[in-house]
DNA sequence: TGATATAGACCGACCGGTCTACTCACTCTC
DNA sequence: GAGAGTGAGTAGACCGGTCGGTCTATATCA
């Protein structure tokens, strides 16, 4: 619900009558809204985190091959909901204006995300995939950013063809 | 207003307030606030295309720089406001979900924008700076849609290293 | 029996939107 | 050319509905 309608469009009614849960349980567990909010993010990267644990560590795949198949799995993730994008963009466009916690919290997300992806792309250069002197880190912030910016435009169209073609211009460009 | 607040947490009596218009003139004008949001865009939409024809015939440089000189100054403009992003990005993100008009709307900007980005690069074919047979096309639509991540990424960080690294990146790989 | 959690009625604030009164430049008419 | 009439635009009080959040009463455990 958050995916679809956003923090602010989404009322705290409209998730007590979806769950059956009664707004007294809803505020013995959670602050307010926006510690639910804060505390869906967290839900929303352990998934993310587990995803990252099943890919980069497949010994039966090159280190570039490991983090393509992280995002097509992502990708097919996005279509189980309706190609609605990413949480973390819609809620890190939508509320880092406004929201400091918001803002922080996102930011810290895509930085850990990069950060295992770096750590990933470093093993690249180790085999001599990734031009030695790489920088690594930039190369896998550039990689999330340009994927969250595919993740609106698929948004959009409800349409994954902008994830694969960002995937394939990445890592032709990547290996050159 | 709309571009640090979004849609759904600016209200209507935070904007008349800013600019000290009573609520009689403002819906006298607009039909109603989604009608309001919407005539934004069309406003930022008459600067966008200012911007594009001030670069994209600019004959003292190559189509690809062009291009290029487009984003860059794009990027001052997004400086002058402090770095929050793009306004089509954020209300794109945020109402895509939940509004078909302003879903359809923003797409279109997206497709009006690509489809002159295009033409440009199609003159880069032309003089071979570009490869003969490149899907111009599709080389706009994941160049503004990697710019639109990256424009998210400078939003949440208040810092416009993103969006230079993606350009770089970017004509890099364009030119191979 | 005390801590934890469930249950939902209830609250004040604020939301987008409507309504009526009014101003004022301009036009039509005698 | 004076005066009534007209319609665009101004002004803000007001409205029903919804929002996030609180409160008290009750059930369910260890």
């Amino acid at each position: 619900m958050l995916l679809r309608q956003g923090y602010h469009d989404l009322g705290i009614a409209a998730v007590l009558e979806a769950t059956g849960i009664p707004k007294g349980s809803f505020y013995h567990h959670f602050a307010n809204k926006e510690d639910f909010g804060l505390q869906v993010i967290d839900l929303y990267m352990t998934q993310v985190h587990a995803g990252l644990d099943h890919c980069l560590v497949d010994e039966s795949r090159t280190p570039l091959d490991r983090v393509r198949r992280f995002f097509e799995l992502t990708e097919e993730k996005y279509r189980g909901e309706g190609y609605l994008g990413c949480l973390l963009g819609g809620l890190g466009q939508e509320l880092s204006g406004v929201s400091e916690a918001f803002r922080s919290k996102v930011e810290w997300c895509f930085c850990e995300i990069a950060r295992r992806i770096a750590n990933c792309l470093e093993e690249a250069v180790g085999l001599g995939d990734l031009a030695a002197g790489t920088d690594t880190r930039a190369m896998a912030d550039l990689l999330v950013n340009c994927w969250e910016g595919a993740a609106l435009r698929t948004r959009l169209r409800r349409d994954p063809a902008p994830l694969r073609q960002m995937l394939d211009f990445y890592f032709r460009g990547a290996a050159a």
